[in-house]
DNA sequence: TTGTATGCGTTATCAT
DNA sequence: ATGATAACGCATACAA
């Protein structure tokens, strides 16, 4: 593997020194016209590119963040792959790379990145309520961005979509609708387990408008959604009411459980969900839902993360919120 | 942003050389057990973590692996997660870290890349036949794998799919069936335009498989299967005959065509897909199916890069195939 | 078995 | 406006 033309390389083409040539690079000084043109001509020529590993030793900025991912997650894989997609193409605007973290690594991953200087700032996606990454970030000394809430958001920078409006949204569409009972089909317990911290404040919005609107609301755990499928059986609108159904997690299932017994959403019964919006539209009867939006997420995130770098101060401490918005299709009577 | 301790400051501490330390990690001369001890007390007492650059500069490897990745493409987003995942999870057992390159540089990004020296090695996914990035590769004198055959693949490391064999199965496993026809719902214009050589491979697969089982095939094209809708409101099965069904693109289009016509698969008509395990198992009927496992490619592809690195060899040139099964389901008649 | 010294390719501080 | 030169932190050839 041969080892690449260098800036020395350049210099000695351009005839100047290679100092002049990293001051092109970097234009921390000005520069004759000719000067410059000799030099660019040259590293045209050459097909220079620096060195990331000395440039990152001598200026101790390596121009890459690290993403911590979580994999084998609760998370929807289009969801994630759109919130990487669209974060690394505004990483590339700011001619940064990104470098992939497995969330399996914990604490030791985000550590080893960090201490070894592979990046200039980091994302954490996936935070759980007590996270032991938050409390290492506080004493970093290095900026970083959480997806999620964290219990303790003390001197933590966080951005999360706003799931408690969205739990509120879907029950206040039901209510509008005239559904007198709640049925919600939502995380299993190995989420919950885990504290994924969204899944209680939607529960929290789901359990606020409820309250406001008189509603029962019966929660069942995706995907051994018995108790779901019990409801179902049982008819969904006894006495005279009417039960309108909300999907979280176990979508697929949920519509299967729902077409099994030839009930058609938006015919037999309001179904609302909290999902993607490939999800919601690729349903044989497309959904009322609120989606959230990983490109917004995305797009905060890494504007946050390079006004940080940018300025170079540390991670200023507090939560943005994504907006949380209703979109109603056909598996609600009035779309 | 504290500047973190150097293999010198171990070195100090533990009262030895700054070699020595180096030599510790590297392990690339007997130490003795006292000093290795008092070095590796030092490390851990300090927190140490070598600095990615300069090892970079002095060692001329970085540990990083890129992967050039099809963001907005044909691929399906849970593919693409499972392959990605099992690749970096296998760079971590052998410490290689994993940079993520969109493949919208396309061939800039990977001379950025290789140049840079920002990585070791490469993973280029989603090959076209005529795909620009081989010739780059060719050039390179750099360990390059490629996901997908391009037409020429001369000295040239590709890892792919059997899709040839996947269309056999299907088509055999509809001629088994009984069936005297097929229809085949597949990739839509957009991407055989952008000449993704899979997509011929297993049409080419089903061609063959057909004539020799003397079966007429008729092609739609998702998503916009005008003609497929056409052939299911005409009846599967005109004149006696039957018309065994095979989806590959646009899955859910076509059995939500299925669904609103009232059409069960496996009772109405032989259903097969080529998708993925989830999207077959998740259906209100389980597809019988052929599914890419990315899992197995990303094993092979790791499993085919580590072999090169750490020979130092160049990339071995030749095509891997990753084995094609089909799994039956409810789909079809017999499952 | 261990220490000394050099170089990797930049950036940035002095000079001029 | 430009050139020398000293770090940056590690790997490794050379000495002992």
């Amino acid at each position: 593997m041969g080892r690449g033309p260098t800036s020395k390389d350049v210099a000695r083409l351009a005839g100047v020194s290679q100092s002049t040539v990293s001051y092109v690079m970097s234009g921390k000084r000005s520069i004759s016209a000719e000067t410059l043109r000799r030099v660019e001509e040259a590293m045209a020529a050459l097909n220079y590119q620096p060195h990331a590993g000395a440039r990152a030793l001598a200026g101790s900025r390596t121009n890459t963040i690290a993403i911590v991912m979580p994999f084998a997650s609760a998370y929807d894989a289009g969801q994630l792959m759109a919130f990487v997609e669209e974060f690394v193409l505004a990483a590339r605007v700011h001619d940064y790379d990104v470098l992939l973290v497995t969330a399996e690594e914990g604490i030791e991953g985000l550590r080893r990145i960090t201490g070894g200087r592979q990046c200039d700032a980091a994302v954490v996606m996936q935070v759980t309520a007590q996270d032991q990454r938050a409390d290492l970030a506080r004493t970093l000394d290095f900026p970083v961005i959480f997806i999620g809430v964290p219990e303790d958001t003390t001197g933590l920078a966080c951005v999360d979509f706003d799931f408690e409006a969205a739990g509120r949204l879907l029950v206040e569409e039901l209510a509008d609708l005239g559904n007198t009972r709640l049925s919600v089909l939502g995380w299993g317990a190995d989420s919950v387990d885990r504290d994924y911290n969204y899944i209680g404040r939607f529960a929290r919005g789901v359990t606020g408008a409820a309250e406001a609107h008189r509603l029962p609301v019966d929660w069942h755990l995706a995907p051994a959604a018995d108790g779901f499928a019990a409801v179902l059986d049982a008819g969904l609108h006894p006495d005279g009411g009417r039960t309108g159904i909300i999907m979280t997690a176990g979508l697929s299932g949920g519509m299967r459980a729902l077409a099994l017994r030839g009930l058609v959403p938006g015919r037999d019964a309001d179904v609302v969900a909290l999902c993607t919006e490939a999800e919601a539209e690729e349903q044989v009867v497309p959904l009322t839902a609120v989606s959230t939006q990983p490109r917004d997420v995305s797009r905060m995130v890494a504007e946050r993360l390079f006004a940080l770098i940018d300025a170079g101060r540390p991670a200023q401490e507090g939560v943005d919120i994504v907006t949380a918005t209703l979109v109603r299709r056909a598996s609600t009577g009035r779309a």
